[in-house]
RNA sequence: GCGCCCGUAGCUCAGCGGAUAGAGCAGGUGCCUUCUAAGCACUUGGCCGCAGGUUCGAGUCCUGCCGGGCGCGCCA
């Protein structure tokens, strides 16, 4: 029995307690199963009686002992005792636990999957770095979080559209452009220009790829520069992110929305709704109307549009296409654009409670040898995506990137990471599922099978360590869904930690195969049938966090 | 000055209002003739930054303060 399926039980005991006449109270459909720290406290505890104790005024203990009434009679469950205030701890029978590996290894791949997030069409934009440059440390984070999280709601039943926005208009983009072409003129950095090993590399992949680029005039050949440093950079970028493992359903353009007049319709619809107004020879969004600290310049008096008006109009995209939710992954150094985004979305007329939802996380510092790496844009040194993969490995770097929570600064100890030991956790993890992996091509050379699911003698399994294994397995769908509802996949992390930690004990206590000339008995395949649970759900967690489960280290 | 994030064991950090606050590392002591010792067991270690408040119950929610990080352009 899962806890899913236990929180069923509990709300048919209070419903039975309620259809006798013993309990007065609405049947509350969000009864809480949780699975106590103490070992004492049974399988899983619920505090269904003292929420209800107010509404059935009584106290919580008495509340408890009715509904506790009820669930000894109920299938698979050996005990319920009252506790404490009016905790409710329940044993489940041994078979009735057992049983959990036994759909694990049926569930397989769509273990842990649910539809809690069924129905919602999400738009998730992450990494958006500018195709002015390789990824680097920041937008690596997002591409690891992001990624997770997509990979999360996506199990969840979400309809999730991963989406890549890239700034290919404006005055970066000629900066970037007029770089390429000093570099290919051997001339130095212009001011505010990009420098780099990089710059020299595609500037000259430009001029290898249009030869007589270097002999037209100044305007035209910044326009070449341009349109091709683009596509290089950016098919560079994808490919690391590939590498990374990380792929986009849509990369979409800024420059598009200029070319396709979507900023004009964009501030044409904020204007219909009263917002925009002009001054100092600028057009500007009255955002403090929606509590934004100032309001925002959408075209600038020199008749440029800002950065800004190009949000507009791709938010207004978004929702035109169709998305009820425009989620937007940001590092901490754009927190202060949440006001102005809000305010946008206030302005067009959508909610930004229920529209949008704007995800900040931590910048990342990387240590080495226990001093903390500098980082400096001037200085070239710059620490990208490529630079932590070489270092620690994609497994390891999206590992160590996903584990944190977002509000968490990151210290990442390359030292750690790198590490072949036990002190990094991504390798805990990994071996946990090697191990397993081991112990189960042992038991096909023994000619050892799962067998009949429903041959499994799941009663057998009762040694401590197995019912932990099994509590632990259980969780497993629970931990998703809180994870995605949260938008936090490091706890899908803390989870296998966990998990692989609940193996390695068992593994050390029970034996699994028969040894030597030993019979095989129901207790050898049952166990087998745990680890292969607990290796399908270590290989599910894992895939949501884009980490490989490896069979041998 | 205003806004966002953080402050939990020596270190790095978990902790969706629940019972005696956890993990890994670091320190100490043990466990491999048979399934991967990249593992396991035991052990040391806490004013959950401080002060109030909310309630059956606060590390968790609210307010104020202290300390650290980041941000507050007609830049992108």
């Amino acid at each position: 029995m899962t806890p899913e399926q236990l929180r069923d039980v509990v709300r048919s005991a209070v419903a039975a307690a309620v259809a006798r006449g013993a309990l007065a109270v609405d049947v509350p459909d969000d009864v809480v199963v949780e699975r106590p720290k103490n070992p004492k406290h049974g399988d899983y505890a619920t505090n269904v009686a003292l929420r209800l104790a107010k509404a059935a005024g009584r106290p919580p203990r008495e509340v408890a002992e009715l509904i506790a009434g009820e669930l000894r009679a109920a299938e698979g469950i050996a005990a319920a005792e009252v506790a404490g205030p009016g905790f409710l701890n329940v044993v489940l029978a041994k078979d009735a636990l057992g049983q959990i590996a036994v759909r694990v290894v049926s569930a397989g791949e769509a273990y842990g999957r649910t539809d809690v997030l069924a129905g919602q069409r999400l738009n998730l934009e992450f990494v958006s770095a500018n195709p002015t440059g390789p990824v680097h440390i920041g937008g690596t984070r997002w591409a690891a979080v992001g990624d997770a999280l997509g990979r999360l709601l996506t199990a969840s039943g979400a309809d999730v559209t991963r989406e890549y926005y890239f700034n290919d208009a404006g005055a970066q983009i000629d900066r970037f452009a007029r770089s390429l072409m000093a570099a290919a003129a051997g001339q130095p950095v212009p001011e505010d220009g990009y420098a780099g090993a990089y710059i020299d590399d595609i500037a000259a992949q430009v001029v290898a790829a249009e030869p007589g680029v270097r002999e037209l005039p100044e305007v035209e050949q910044q326009e070449r520069f341009r349109i091709r440093g683009v596509d290089l950079m950016f098919a560079e970028i994808k490919r690391s992110l590939a590498e990374f493992g990380v792929v986009f359903d849509v990369y979409f353009s800024e420059r598009t929305l200029h070319e396709t007049g979507a900023l004009e319709k964009a501030i044409a619809r904020l204007r219909e709704q009263g917002h925009v107004f002009e001054a100092d020879g600028a057009v500007w969004l009255r955002t403090t109307d929606f509590s934004d600290d100032k309001d925002r310049v959408l075209v600038k008096s020199d008749g440029e549009y800002t950065y800004f008006a190009a949000d507009c109009a791709y938010y207004l995209d978004k929702r035109e296409r169709g998305f009820d939710k425009v989620v937007i992954m940001l590092g901490a150094d754009h927190h202060g654009y949440i006001g102005r985004y809000k305010a946008l979305v206030a302005a067009a007329g959508d909610d930004p409670d229920v529209h949008l939802e704007i995800l900040i996380g931590q910048l990342v510092n990387l240590v080495r040898h226990g001093e903390p790496v500098r980082m400096s844009k001037r200085a070239g040194t710059v620490v990208l995506l490529e630079d932590l993969v070489e270092a620690i490995g994609a497994d390891a770097a999206r590992y160590a990137l996903a584990r944190a929570s977002v509000d968490q600064q990151i210290d990442l100890d390359l030292d750690l990471w790198s590490r072949r030991t036990n002190d990094n956790p991504v390798f805990y993890v990994q071996y946990a599922h090697a191990r397993i992996s081991s112990v189960l091509r042992n038991a096909a050379e023994l000619g050892l099978q799962l067998g009949d699911p429903a041959a499994v003698d799941t009663g057998a399994l009762a040694h401590p360590r197995e019912g932990d294994l099994l509590r632990a397995l259980g969780e497993f769908p629970r931990a998703l869904t809180s994870a995605a509802e949260l938008r936090a996949p490091h706890r899908v992390a803390r989870y296998l930690e966990e998990l692989a930690g609940t193996y390695h004990r068992f593994y050390d206590s029970c034996r699994v195969l028969p040894r030597g000339d030993e019979e095989t008995t129901s207790l050898h395949t049952a166990r087998l049938w745990l680890c292969a649970a607990t290796a399908t759900v270590l290989r599910n967690g894992l895939g949501v966090l884009g980490v490989h489960a490896p069979e041998r280290m």
